[in-house]
This record gives C-alpha cells, structure tokens and sequence, in this order.
DNA sequence: TATATATTTTAGGCAAACCTAAAAACAATA
DNA sequence: TATTGTTTTTAGGTTTGCCTAAAATATATA
C-alpha cells in the first residue's frame, strides 16, 4: 500500500518493536527498545513520535507503543530480506552462522524490490535462513514450524536440526565435532533417564548428548 | 594502511573525484563534482574540507582538488565493490545492464572486506563488469585493456564487446535485436568505404552496421 | 587594464538522529 | 496515602550533510 521510503533508523527501529511486540500482539516499553537498540530512552521517543506519525505504530504517552497493521507488514519486508542475505551469505559466500548476522543487518537496507525477488528466485525460495528462523514470502506470509527440543521427540523419531539457542563460539566448535547443523538430520535412538541425556545418530553415527546441549538445539520433526 | 571508515557521503564523493581526476592525473574543480553529485557547490566545499583534513585530498583554496595516494587507493576498492556488485546483479540475479547500476550504487557502501573476497571467489574473479569496465583486484590493480572500435578491426580480425557507450534504451533494443551484448565475439567481415559501415558476423550470422552504431561498440581485440 | 562573468568560499540555517540533564508521570511499598 | 524509585518525556545541545545568500577570488573580454 503506502509506498512510504523509510530511513536505516527508521527501518531498525520498526524491526526492533516488531521483534518484541511478539508479532504484534504485545505493547511495547520505551526502555526495551532502548536496550536492544543501544540507544537512550529519550532517542527513542523522538523516533516512537515520528513513527507514530508516519501511522506505523499507535503510542499512548507514558504507557508504550503497539505495531500497527502496516508497520508490521513493512517489519516482516525488512525481516525477509535480512534472512534472504543471510542464506546467500553462507550457502554461496560461504560465510559461518556467526558472521553473516551482522553483515546482513546493512544489505537488508538496500530498498529494492527487484533486488530481493530476485535474490529469492536465485537462492530457490528458501524458507529458512541458516538459524533456522522462517524466511516471510513476498506477501510477509511465513511457514510457522513448531520446534521441539530432541528430547521431545520419541525413540525412533527423525528432526530436522532447525535452530541453534545458544551462539557461543565454544558451542559452535562442539557442534561442528559432533557434525551437528542446521539441515541436519537426526534420530532418537535412546533417553537415558539417570541424567535426562539423549543418544542419538547423526551422521551415521550414534552419540550421547547431555541434557544442556540437547536443550540448545531445536528441531522440526519429520 | 590507514583503516578509517567513512560514510557514504564521503565514499561517493572520493569516487567521483577520482573519476573525474582520470586517475589521479588532473585537478577537479569543485564545480565539476558538484555536478556530478548533483550537490550545491558551497556543500562541496565543506566536504572537501572534511577529505583534505583526512589526506585523502589535497586541496588549493579557489584552486581545486587533487586526490591522494590513500584516497585513489580506497576509490579503488569503492570502484571494484561496485563493480563486483554489479556482476553479481547481472550474471546471477539477471538484472539487465540497465538496471544494475543504481543498485550497485546501494550495494557498495556496505563495508567488509570479507564479505567482497568472498564475493569475487564467488564470481570466479572477474576481470570485466558486465559494462565492460574492469574490476580492480584486492590490491587495487586494473587490467587495462585497450578498447577501440569496431571499425579499427582489419578485415577478418575478432574482437570480444566490452563496452557499450550508448546507453538509450533504444539502443538497448538494437542490441538486443542483434545479439550484441558485452563478451560477444566479433568478426569483421567487410569494411564499406561508401559511408563508413562495417559488415560483422555475430551470433553466426552477418550484418551490416552504421558507423554511428559501430562506434557505440567498444571492443578488446583477440 | 578595467570590467563583467563565472567559480569558489564563507556565513548562517535546517533536518535527521543521536546525546545529557531535568521534569513529569507512573508504580511499588512502607 | 505519602514517599521512594523507575520509566518516560521534554528541553536544549551536537554532528553530519545538506541548503541559500552573499562575499571573495579567478577568468574572460571589451
């Protein structure tokens, strides 16, 4: 609908109190926003008043800030198209999980349309980035898929790895040992319930993994 | 050396002077880039200001501008981001030759080294962008390759196309009619003295182009 | 060479996006 | 309910990158 250019600031701002509203659905504090965007709480006013002007979020003075129908339309376009770099980043640059975030978080600021169907053509429609989180379509539709903890499924029952919590680079090297990443797949083979830990096979080989890790890596079943 | 980041002001301003220098060589008047950038010259002064007091510049008051040693090397590796983009946009994501600049305009301000290698690994390492413009390597070295013209082939000699220097959609279409497009292999076949046309064979078949024509087509012999 | 014209710089201003300090509103609790 | 503490807003300031108008300098021409 409105075809309205916004700035960098703008667009982070929008993404940000998308992110925290729980898609839409929660208000907002001037001090969460503050912290997750590093910027103090009076900034954020001055941008809550411009965006609230622009009829992207309603705001009640003192009390918090709601995403609007459009904001959120335009938050799930700025969401795509971080994820969409993302997948180009470390499917065809070759980048790791860890690096591609923060490259990403400037190229989604390029505002073309093309550009990003393009991209999107060119990577195969991807419906998830190389976190596992879901990448919205060109409509800012997205695929819910449920994620479970391995030790939610049953023995016997196949996930596919879909999500890695924690993003410490020690976790990052024993899942690369372990051959553990997003697309991989993996079969509950046994719950060992002395310490809750699982026994699972990936990679054609079976290991025992403690309940913290296990915890950490969320799957879809399939 | 120096790894001071600027901002995309600065950026398009250091690349314009550098154009506009031919490599350095010659003095840019601040007139000059202001028309270039399509920015008023009293802001053009104060930028010039900002670059000369960073030593990317030198500047003589009511004089003019002379680019640096640091200053070509970082338009270099501005040009070469660009251009690297402007591959990617065409040969990947198939945006034709008139589309592709104003994104890669985007595209170029977004700094990271690794994320450029990356890319050019991911392109098998260009040596033309697809206006046939060549792409400086990491260090900033540029193959030069000398263009001329169709009409300077000696009867039966080839030549790949490399640069098109009319840019009118309508003379896309000819192009495109013809099956001229950057990286075409060329034969002369026939140089006609009556009006100066040139009959060529490409895409296997042979045809007859104006002079006007001809010399909108730059071409590298082989 | 004097004068007209063009170019460049200075001076002062503005909007965007941030900041700090202080005031206002809200919430928690003694 | 009065007080204390937290959150949010207001007020006023800064930097960046632009602007217009006017002054300074350079260039072109009579």
């Amino acid at each position: 609908m409105s075809n309205i250019k916004l700035s960098k600031s703008e667009e982070n701002y929008l993404k940000s109190i998308f992110n925290l509203s729980e898609f839409g659905n929660k208000q907002v504090s001037t001090n969460s926003i503050s912290k997750i965007l590093n910027i103090e709480p009076a900034s954020v006013t001055d941008m809550i008043k411009k965006l609230s002007k622009k009829n992207l979020i309603y705001h009640e003075k003192y009390k918090g800030s709601t995403i609007s129908k459009s904001g959120i339309k335009i938050a799930l376009q700025i969401i795509r198209r971080h994820r969409l770099w993302e997948v180009f980043l470390h499917d065809k640059l070759k980048f790791n999980w860890d690096e591609i975030h923060e490259i990403a978080e400037e190229l989604e600021h390029v505002s073309s349309e093309m550009l990003i169907d393009n991209l999107d053509k060119f990577l195969k429609y991807p419906k998830i980035d190389p976190h596992g989180d879901p990448i919205p379509n060109k409509l800012g539709e997205i695929d819910f898929v449920d994620k479970i903890s391995i030790s939610d499924l049953k023995v016997n029952e196949k996930g596919i790895v879909s999500r890695i919590i924690n993003e410490d680079e020690e976790f990052f090297n024993l899942l690369k040992k372990l051959k553990i990443e997003i697309g991989s797949e993996i079969t509950l083979i046994d719950k060992i319930d002395y310490d809750n830990s699982v026994e699972i096979l990936i990679d054609k080989k079976s290991v025992i993994i403690s309940k913290d890790i296990s915890n950490n890596i969320k799957i879809t079943k399939i």
